[in-house]
DNA sequence: CGCTAAGTAGACAGACCTGTATCGTTTGTC
DNA sequence: GACAAACGATACAGGTCTGTCTACTTAGCG
């Protein structure tokens, strides 16, 4: 038998309904359910339900890292173009049926007090994000890289919290818009 | 005795408890001993805990609106100014021992799925600032005061975000920053 | 004083939650 | 084909959740 099968199943159902229900709100119970997988099996693989979330924000990070990378790669080619890419692949998540926000600012609302682990777990997802944006303006050879970053970063999160709650996935090329502004600032003082 | 005595203390706590802990893992027995109030009380002024946090959503709602704009109005003239000063008030909430991001993205986060009461007050609120926004911009005389507005408003969700799960209450000020070069844009193009 | 509305205290129902324990079945691998 | 690991089904313990009910007390007001 294949090491992981079933672990990967209840990965992907257990995404989903953390995604669209909230953490909280998404019992062990129908986690199983919709999986079609026994309770034993869960508790096999994690040993607890914070175990299960935090396996569950690890997955989407790599997922969604990796994803926008290879996005980003294929549609772009100079660093300046791949920054601006990025609104692009906010605007695909944007629209998929299962888009309701960050899945990681949503953990951060539900288990926001202790410095618990999944909070961790988020806070270091977009940790991670911010380097992306960094290595990236730091390729495009812009004069202050690092805060240049922080305003995509911005953006990003803006953008992802208007989408969400307003249903307008045209938030993504608005910041995208910006974002452009941005560069061409960053990219006219790099001439004086 | 006066009319909502009981109700604005039971509200307090429960704000408190909400933004803190998640609005799941705020259970009304806790919420109740906390306040030192009654079972019985908290249920003859709601009618359940969704009319709560409804309640809570719009208190909220209120109190943030009305402080920032008489903030604003104290701190800053010229509509230009104004705008920019939203961020000095981003900041000093930021700054709060109190700050567990933003209550209504929270709640949307919890509660997004069957376009829900509590998902609906959250966009609401999301609706009137972003309006507010584009009240000073109109007034600042700007060319495109929609767009800008709605700019400045994914700085100011991107800031919130950024200061919640990052602990960066800079966040607020680089926001700023950020939105002065837009309201440059803004300006130079209604030269021409 | 006496009426009424508001609050207190606490038991309780019924549902749901996480996690464990038991026992039988399947399945991959040597 | 045999063995071990993984899986299924299910019952159950113990806790917590929301919401109701009953009985008693307080406070304001005409």
């Amino acid at each position: 038998m294949r090491r992981s099968l079933k672990r990967e199943q209840l990965l992907d159902i257990a995404i989903g309904l953390f995604n669209e229900r909230g953490y909280h709100a998404s019992g062990i119970d129908l986690i199983l359910e919709e999986a079609g997988i026994a309770k034993t099996t869960l508790y096999r693989h994690f040993k607890t339900k914070e175990d299960l979330i935090v396996a569950v924000l690890k997955t989407i990070d790599e997922r969604s890292r990796d994803g926008m990378r290879s996005f980003v790669d294929t549609r772009a080619k100079k660093p300046e173009d791949k920054l601006l890419a990025t609104f692009d692949y906010l605007e695909l998540w944007f629209k998929e049926k299962t888009f309701f926000g960050c899945p990681f600012m949503s953990a951060a609302g539900e288990f926001g007090e202790k410095g618990s682990v999944i909070f961790q777990e988020a806070a270091t997802h977009k940790r991670l994000v911010q380097a992306y944006f960094e290595e990236l303006a730091r390729a495009a050879n812009l004069k202050n890289p690092k805060d240049l970053a922080e305003e995509i970063n911005l953006l990003h999160e803006g953008a992802t919290a208007v989408a969400h709650i307003s249903g307008k996935h045209k938030a993504a090329q608005l910041a995208k818009q910006t974002a452009r502004k941005l560069i061409d600032l960053s990219l006219d003082r790099r001439r004086h």
